[in-house]
DNA sequence: TAGATTGTTAATCGATTAACAATC
DNA sequence: TAGATTGTTAATCGATTAACAATC
């Protein structure tokens, strides 16, 4: 029960990006020179509960010391393993338009320890250019490029006619995990995990708080 | 209860993003010359319960006829209105990085009825560019700017060490509902509405999933 | 009318919070 | 040891789903 494997149907998805922002938060107090938090002081500077806190790492085993606290390194090391980010992800991009660009280039990513390994698009007059060192291709070679990198997380920014039909292709190259911004709902197989970001859906939604 | 005024507490978030969702696919619908749909139909669409389309329609009063169904142009008409969506919503966008560049141009935006009628950055790069229409200005003139041109939402994409002050800044232009990119919480007060977005943490929670 | 589908209430499910014994 | 905080169980809360009478 302590394999984050076991888990990949029980642990809602809610909680994964709780253990991520958990992640993050320790980071931030390991560089402040932190060496000890409680689930209380962690939950408030992210606006929730420390039983939450306590309960969400409660998936994945026993982190902390009984009337101590966590160590932000230790723990941190932990979700970073649980989280399958302890190493180096490599991405790719499909659709160079301008979110794909701004995507490539977004200096987040590179900080929490992920790489873009392939950009394409199939727009001749994209080709070739070079963003953030990353080449675009032509997405006629996706297949061949991106058996040959090694991709373990595709997004997806392309235009929606051609969203399920991108997303077929990278699947038949054993992409499991894509981060889809197209704001439509793919199809695929159990085994495959899709992310939405729906940009247009959380500017309507905030719309609705106007007074 | 008709009102979606008097919800603004109780309805919750997730909810309205839902509405969000059905109001776009009964858009896509009635351009397909559909001129009738069930809670089934529309629940299939969307990968959800037909249950849970009638619940959340209730939540804002009666759309349907026993029966039949839902017209879809109706349907949306009143989610619109429901939303706020029925009238441009005016945005300002705070960081004309590659994130806030990317967004600014985005034509989900537009299609969706929104519209940006101003960009500020800091950088003396940047300001005087036009990108999409729009003149980068200098933040320095943030507050004279945005008091002029009636904006009812502000898109945040700043360096994190930016955010809070800016943040500060928009809420005393009664700037009362923010699109957060930065990845950090911001303090506001209850009745300022923030949505986050937080890209990193989309990445990081995917990685989990990779067999 | 008969069939279909709504709106709504009741049942279920799952996630969050509270409480507390265990323990450092 | 006394105080603090964990891990975990039980209680609460809220959201989703099922069921069905109402009704077009």
């Amino acid at each position: 029960m302590q394999n984050s494997k076991n888990h990949l149907k029980t642990v809602p998805k809610s909680v994964i990006k709780r253990l991520a922002l958990y992640a993050r938060t320790l980071h931030r107090m390991e560089l402040n020179g932190i060496m000890r938090v409680s689930s209380k002081t962690l939950a408030e500077r992210l606006g929730i509960t420390p039983a939450q806190v306590r309960k969400d790492l409660a998936h994945f085993g026993q982190f902390g010391v009984p009337g101590f606290g966590y160590r932000p390194g230790e723990l941190r090391e932990k979700l970073r393993k649980i989280l399958g980010t302890d190493r180096m992800i490599r991405v790719a991009i499909v659709g160079a338009g301008n979110l794909g660009k701004a995507l490539l280039s977004y200096v987040g990513f590179r900080a929490q320890g992920f790489k873009f390994v392939a950009a394409f698009d199939s727009d001749q007059r994209k080709i070739g250019h070079i963003i953030n060192n990353i080449k675009i291709q032509n997405i006629d070679n996706l297949e061949k490029i991106i058996l040959g990198k090694k991709v373990d997380i595709a997004i997806l920014a392309v235009p929606a006619s051609k969203a399920q039909e991108v997303t077929d292709r990278l699947i038949k190259c054993n992409i499991n995990a894509i981060l889809n911004f197209v704001p439509l709902r793919l199809i695929v197989s159990d085994n495959v995990k899709v992310h939405y970001v729906d940009l247009a859906i959380e500017l309507e939604s905030l719309s609705f708080y106007l007074r």
